[in-house]
DNA sequence: CAACTGGAACGACCC
DNA sequence: TGGGGTCGTTCCAGT
């Protein structure tokens, strides 16, 4: 078998998800979210006929019967065998292979720690419960260098809120869904929290673990109870609530969480590696004994095994009725805190607000756990209610942007879950933050980035590995990982109810490509999941998780694991293939939105949240218990079918500039222009705000659904003397503008001599959508809402409409790290012009596309850009806040060869040799680059195109360049 | 036939 | 309050 007998206890998995199995559903149910109402009212598959099996008001038994038979089947498979099997057995159901049989790279795991898997017992291994929800941050081992991941829930047992609200003796109610831990508001590094008992909370009841949180759905493990009662029919796999289906009474579910998490502290403590349970259904993974993560399955956090067994399984269950509403209807995005939705389940956000105005009594944990160990269950992320955030969603820039989030502290750990943080965030404030909002407070960025980020090196201990929400360099000394071929800007994800929608694909055709340079030792295990690609720290993706693709077309071996309710896709590197990976098994499941949100402590807004990034991670085993962790983040993916089809998408434009008298022809490139597509010109001052708006005369003629060809327009001031930065986006219709791409207006005198425009400092390319916003659909518009931001550029239009929904500010006032700053960044459009090349130039070249080390901080791709910090190289800048540290930026980091640049750029033509993938990336590649003299030098001299691009960059460029 | 794909219908929201 | 637009989700059909 391919579990560890001798490495986890035989009871542990096994006797643990029997038991939890029996634990009564409802005694999970509080303040009236009743099981029932989840199910039903939250997915209409849910009940019938997706996948009784997993309605928790099915005994596991009937369940089957009902009406999917081999949802029946397969929960059978999965949790029968669990329960009988042998504890890792979940893995159980595989057959498997033995250890021995692993590949050398899973034995090398399994010798060296487990990457997530078994940590200590002090050092729960489970991650944050809920993905996408922030762990903290590693603190420092004791060897000197190095950092152990934390668990969430270790911190968190430590502090006040752990159990202390409820559980007296600190010890708290480990179970899955109901442990809702405090979130710590202090970045501190956990110790700190242990020793600060009000670090995590005050004792206001979002110490508690909540009841109510079970609503949930998918969180199975871990969210919550949600888990327990709402099941995602969709999903197909089996959840972890499906274990309490039969549960009968609280008592017995106390103790049986309590039993479960100290077995699972104690089988995780002696897991070794963790590879990931086979997926039931999908291709046994060939060599992995057991997988540690399994353990965590239920993570707390979230999305937990079943998640993982969700995602594995069968595909969602099939709705009822052919459109089955989302649960509870289609969720609202209204902005007060106002339940929206009319079912009580539903309510569920606006009862977020309900639940800060009253707290749910603290559900008496009667077991209370032992801080020190921490149980899987542990919901790490989940919020109290009333710290969670509503999630209500704003469309509108402006509105987002009206919170002003200035300085936050921060607070947070970088391990709370959204809402957590969010309500957290503040420092000694407030967390009133839900109160009167209707749109959730985002943390700000700064202070993850502070306080995670903060430079350390990524060495870890093997026994602890970083959380997956942890920034991690894709560079560090001699090793990198890499991102060789980028994956396509655009793919479809597929729903649950969907068939596949197969791998994720490369630009130019075939897949992404990830290479481990600096190391050919031995196998290693490269870990790959869904991020997302924000502005924010680059964390696990709460609406999209990696999906297994198999057949025959797929030539990489890969299986599936889940870490702390993030399924992980591992494959293998090999020295014989020099430590490179297609990635031709990977593909990306989409979750419903109502069905994410509604778990308890989830704070990300699924509407319009449609962009991911590939997040790869490989620990390099170093000798001595120590492993360096590096990560790499792909470009950011556009996921949703209609994006893809609406936006136009400019992605060569020629020349990118010519003189303030305009009149020149200028021909762009893309794809989705209508023969009514508009291109408009805009200047932003300083502040952001429109100053000069023109619309330019197309050619109609000489325009289809691929080129437009037009006629700049004179810029409004003919008298300029230096270069006058500005942007254009064409434009489809109110909502469906590209991206703005930069454009240079020229002084008459100097026109071959484009000079460094002041404009370009303060002042992003809006096509740049600070953050993340890759595909800015929302045009640069007037609203600029104005942050207290240092840089303009923090605000743009992006913000609003694309993810604004409710957060807030994105930025730091302060300012992130220059790497961090989204604003900062060019995209490739405006790298061209303005001379400054930066990381999304990176995009374009030939070469591997760098990701971005911190992954996503700066999740601002532009386009697919992906957001790099500063080269390790490259110089300091002044302005620029050591983002990094002592991390050597990640892949971003590799300069970039000027010539790869050079080749790529006005070389391509659209269409052509550039290869699609830096086209689809937005790196509109060619023409634009061209056309400035500067640009080339920019990218070359300026180093930008090895990291990030910032302002400052673009200033150093303009240096040079004069 | 299954896995992909591309489209588009439906319905809930949002403005 | 009603209409149009947006977007998520589900279906359908072709490859």
């Amino acid at each position: 078998m391919i579990t560890t007998p001798q490495s986890l206890p035989p009871s542990s998995l096994a006797s643990i998800s029997h038991r939890v199995a029996n634990l009564p559903s409802n005694s999970l149910s509080h303040n009236g979210l009743s099981k029932p109402d989840f199910p039903e009212n939250s997915r209409p598959g849910l009940s019938s006929s997706s996948n009784p099996g997993r309605d928790l008001g099915a005994p596991a038994g009937s369940m089957g019967a009902a009406s999917c038979e081999d949802e029946e089947l397969e929960f059978k498979l999965v949790f029968g065998e669990e329960k009988e099997a042998p504890p890792l057995g979940a893995g159980g159901l595989g057959e498997e292979l033995d250890s021995e049989d692993a590949p050398p790279c899973c034995r090398l795991a399994l010798g060296e720690p487990p990457p997530y898997g078994a940590a200590p017992i002090g050092i729960p291994r489970p991650p944050p419960p809920r993905p996408g929800m922030h762990s903290p941050p590693p603190r420092p081992a004791p060897s000197p260098g190095t950092w152990e991941s934390q668990p969430a829930r270790s911190v968190r047992l430590g502090g006040p809120g752990g159990g202390a609200g409820s559980a007296g003796g600190g010890r708290v109610l480990e179970c899955p869904s109901i442990r809702i831990t405090s979130i710590s508001p202090t970045p501190e590094p956990p110790a700190a929290l242990e020793d600060n008992p009000d670090a995590w909370g005050d004792g206001s009841p979002r110490d508690y673990p909540q009841p109510e949180g079970f609503g949930g759905y998918r969180e199975a493990g871990g969210q919550g109870g949600g888990a327990f009662f709402s099941p995602s029919p969709g999903s197909s796999s089996l959840s972890s609530w499906s274990f309490f289906s039969d549960a009968s009474d609280e008592a017995a579910l106390y103790a049986a969480c309590d039993e479960v998490e100290s077995e699972l502290n104690e089988a995780a403590s002696r897991f070794g590696l963790g590879s990931p349970l086979p997926s039931p259904r999908a291709s046994p993974r060939p060599w992995t004994p057991e997988d540690p993560w399994s353990l965590y399955g239920p993570s707390p956090g979230g999305r937990g095994p079943e998640d993982s067994w969700l995602l594995l399984s069968a595909p969602g269950p099939t709705p009822a009725s052919p459109r089955p509403a989302s649960p509870c209807g289609k969720r609202r995005y209204s902005s007060s805190g106002t339940p929206s939705s009319a079912s009580p389940a539903l309510s569920r956000r606006g009862s977020l607000g309900e639940e800060g105005s009253e707290p749910p009594p603290p559900p008496p944990l009667p077991l209370a756990r032992d801080p020190g160990s921490p149980g899987p269950f542990d919901y790490v992320g989940a919020p109290p209610a009333e710290s969670i955030p509503q999630k209500t969603r704003r469309t509108s820039s402006e509105q987002a942007v009206a919170l002003p989030r200035s300085e936050e502290p921060a607070p947070c750990n970088g391990k709370l879950p959204l809402g957590a943080e969010e309500s957290v965030a503040l420092p000694g404030g407030p967390r009133k933050e839900v109160a009167g909002m209707d749109y959730l407070a985002v943390p700000s960025p700064l202070a993850w980035s502070k306080a995670r980020i903060g430079g350390h090196s990524p060495i870890f201990r093997t026994s602890a590995l970083p959380p997956l929400d942890w920034p991690l360099p894709s560079q560090y000394e001699q090793l990198e990982l890499r991102i060789e071929v980028q994956p396509r800007a655009h793919h479809r994800a597929h729903y649950e109810t969907e068939g596949s929608r197969g791998a994720v694909k490369a630009a130019p055709g075939g897949h992404p490509v990830v290479k481990l340079l600096g190391y050919s030792e031995k196998p290693l295990t490269l870990q790959m999941f869904i991020g997302t690609a924000d502005e924010r720290n680059l964390r696990p993706h709460a609406f999209y998780q990696v999906h297994r693709i198999t057949g025959k077309m797929v030539a990489t071996a890969s299986y599936e694991a889940v870490v702390s309710g993030t399924k992980v896709l591992e494959m293998t590197l090999l020295p014989e293939n020099n430590m490179a990976a297609n990635i031709d098994c990977a593909g990306i499941l989409k979750l419903r939105n109502s069905d994410i949100e509604l778990r308890k402590g989830e704070t990300d807004i699924g509407r319009k949240n449609t962009r991911v990034r590939l997040v790869f991670r490989v620990h390099v085993p170093q000798g001595g218990g120590k492993v360096i962790s590096v990560q790499a983040a792909s470009v950011p993916i556009e996921c949703s079918q209609r994006s893809a089809q609406e936006l136009p998408q400019v992605e060569a434009y020629s020349p990118s500039a010519c003189s303030v008298r305009g009149g020149e022809e200028l021909v762009l490139t893309g794809s989705n222009f209508l023969p009514d597509s508009k291109v408009v010109f805009i200047e932003r001052g300083p502040d952001g705000k429109l100053q000069w708006e023109e619309e330019a005369t197309v050619n109609r003629l000489q325009s289809n659904e691929v080129t437009l060809t037009l006629t700049v327009p004179e810029y409004s001031n003919k008298r300029v003397s230096r270069p006058v930065q500005v942007y254009f986006y064409v434009s489809n219709g109110r909502r469906k503008r590209s991206p703005t791409q930069s454009f240079k207006f020229l002084p008459v005198i100097c026109k071959e001599e484009p000079l460094p425009d002041s404009s370009l400092r303060g002042f992003p390319p809006a096509s740049a959508p600070p953050f993340g916003t890759d595909m800015d659909f929302s045009p640069p518009k007037p609203p600029y809402p104005s942050y207290p931001h240092e840089d303009p550029a923090y605000e743009t239009p992006y913000l609003s409409e694309g993810f604004s929904y409710g957060t807030p500010p994105l930025y730091p006032q302060t300012g992130p790290p220059p790497s961090y700053r989204p604003g900062l960044r060019m995209f490739p459009e405006t790298r061209g012009t303005t001379g400054c090349a930066h990381p999304p130039s990176v995009s374009f070249l030939p070469r591997p596309f760098p990701s971005d080390p911190y992954g996503g901080r700066g999740s601002s791709f532009p386009l697919g850009l992906p957001f790099s910090p500063p080269a390790p190289f490259r110089p300091p800048l002044p302005a620029s806040p050591p983002l990094e540290g002592p991390f050597p930026s990640q892949s971003d980091v590799h300069p970039l060869p000027a010539e790869g640049y050079n080749k790529v750029g006005p070389g391509y033509g659209p269409g052509e040799g550039a290869p699609e993938q830096e086209k689809s990336r937005g790196g509109y590649s060619s023409g634009f680059r061209d056309s400035v003299p500067i640009q080339g030098i920019t990218l070359e001299e300026g180093g930008c195109g090895t990291g990030g691009c910032e302002c400052e960059c673009v200033q150093e460029i303009a240096l040079h360049v004069c």
